[in-house]
DNA sequence: AATAGTTGATAGTCACAATTATCAATTATC
DNA sequence: GATAATTGATAATTGTGACTATCAACTATT
């Protein structure tokens, strides 16, 4: 059992998502709506919420309500995640791909049809799970640039 | 006379400023505030906008009124421009600028002693100049993640 | 089979971000 | 030297984004 699996393991009821968090639960409903969020979904359709999720989140409602970024300037920001280079897709990918070629939704909440990303959960993707904290996005961008010297 | 000069020449009084963007004084004064502009200022701190001035502000209004995007929201959007690799500062530089260390600011808002952005006027920087307008953004992490391939 | 919790959807509330109005003091223009 | 425009600052306005309440239909649990 690792750590980090526990982490990631959706456990949590949409109901006691929202109790630990202090939230209703149109809220959260609305967060998965506007493309900041992708519960875990059951065959049934329920969601399930992590540990790592309730992180996600409380990140998202700090940018809202402390730094008053609204919902949308969110998703612009995780619109430019460079995912291509995370996910190191190829030339005819790009050009095809609706997130490299938009910039106002994040990459997951695109198809992928034709591309490396067609048959990834993007819930398991890392662009989604690693890039998408409080101030990571920045810090990835650091690190790519950083390469060249 | 090149036309790029021209377009970047300050002609535009403030109140001329705001009736070809069909907004009031106030907000023209309250986006410089928010470090959203950088107008030229005469010796006498009077205000004066160039064509390109126009277009970026209304590359704004577009973000805020049709996008949704917060003013805070394009601040932290600006924030990510990778100046750092435009201006190509050092090491050390990066240790102590409060531009690449933040997230919430952009970085022409700063000053910037002891780095190579010293004596840089911000409004004449590429940085500045070049990554402001709608969409260029997202183009600009894409040239550099590219050159790498 | 009955209770509790979920689903998506619509309608309502409310705080506040974005904008404007207005001010006295300063500066430009003629 | 008088008029018009600018300065920064504060107060007032307003549109709406973020959130919640509530609904009937469905699913899980006992």
């Amino acid at each position: 059992m690792d750590f980090k699996v526990d982490r990631e393991e959706p456990v949590f009821s949409i109901s006691t998502a929202a109790k630990l968090l202090g939230i209703s639960i149109p809220t959260l409903r609305m967060y998965e709506k506007e493309g900041l969020i992708l519960p875990f979904k059951k065959e049934s359709h329920q969601r399930l919420y992590s540990e790592a999720d309730l992180e996600r989140i409380r990140c998202i409602r700090e940018a809202i309500n402390q730094k008053k970024i609204s919902i949308n300037g969110i998703k612009a920001i995780y619109s430019l995640i460079p995912c291509w280079e995370v996910v190191h897709c190829s030339e005819e990918d790009r050009k095809i791909c609706g997130a490299f070629n938009g910039d106002e939704e994040p990459c997951w909440t695109y198809n992928h049809p034709n591309t490396v990303c067609e048959n990834i959960e993007c819930r398991d993707c890392i662009v989604y799970k690693n890039y998408s904290k409080c101030g990571t996005i920045k810090d990835l961008l650091k690190n790519i640039t950083g390469k060249e010297i």
